[in-house]
DNA sequence: GCGACAG
DNA sequence: ATCTTGTCGC
């Protein structure tokens, strides 16, 4: 497997990433129920960076929504093809995490992404954009509140309070264990902010993060290492 | 104008 | 995201 490149035609600055971002926000649909927790697939995304080397390492992680075993494991390392802007992350994350995907034989199921879906400034952060791009099911769930506000959760796992852009809610903080920090999750594409958080919580039986962030968390970084390690030789 | 700001 | 040791607690 080589290195994946920036694509031709990727945007080059903040406006042409604003305008691509327009763009696809129309293909967002957001009137889906989505999938049911607990049934079918669902793949874990993420990636590790080494800013020094320009280099990005994704990781897409299907598990058995059921049993939350690892059903299949890809990776994909390419070049850095954007900078880190709060607000167009996903240009910094997209050609190699959907190299990834493209490499996964089974059925990716819902799309589950660390940060943010359409809790985001314009609408349409990661998740959004990489439910539009693969046509899947997608939320975000992330682990800071970013520029939204919310009030403090109950403590019992499954409480939750509105994560909130003015007056509207965008997301929900979510608490995954008793008493521990919560996650804050938002709908990507083709589900519904309740399914996602069912999601969330059924990924998250014994630990704060989702499975499947945890297992394409491990599973990136250790692609990375390998490619730094034969970048070398 | 200044600071904050997913990963 | 990433740079980083020990340490408190289940």
């Amino acid at each position: 497997m080589g290195i994946i490149g920036v694509p031709a035609g990727w945007p080059a600055d903040e406006e042409a990433a604003l305008a691509v971002q327009r763009e696809l926000r129309e293909r967002l649909v957001l009137d889906e129920e989505g999938p049911a927790a607990g049934e079918g697939h669902v793949t874990g995304l993420d990636v590790a960076y080494d800013d020094g080397r320009d280099l990005v390492a994704a990781a897409a992680v299907v598990l058995d929504a059921a049993t939350l075993e690892v059903v299949e494991e890809a990776t994909a390392v390419g070049r850095v093809s954007f900078p880190y802007v709060p607000g167009l992350l996903a240009f910094r994350e997209v050609p190699t995490v959907l190299a990834a995907l493209a490499s996964l034989t089974a059925d990716p199921g819902l799309l589950v992404c660390d940060g943010y879906g359409v809790a985001h400034p314009r609408g349409f952060g990661l998740a959004s954009h990489l439910g539009v791009l693969t046509g899947r099911p997608s939320i975000g769930v992330a682990k800071n509140p970013f520029t939204f506000s919310h009030d403090e959760p109950g403590p019992e796992r499954g409480d939750f309070a509105p994560l909130l852009d003015g007056g509207e809610e965008v997301g929900r903080a979510l608490r995954t264990r008793r008493g521990v920090k919560p996650v804050f999750v938002s709908a990507g594409h083709r589900i519904s902010l309740a399914g996602a958080c069912a999601h969330t919580l059924a990924l998250a039986p014994r630990y704060r993060v989702p499975e499947t962030t945890r297992r394409a968390d491990a599973l990136c970084r250790r692609a990375l290492a390998e490619a730094l390690a034969a970048e070398r030789s």
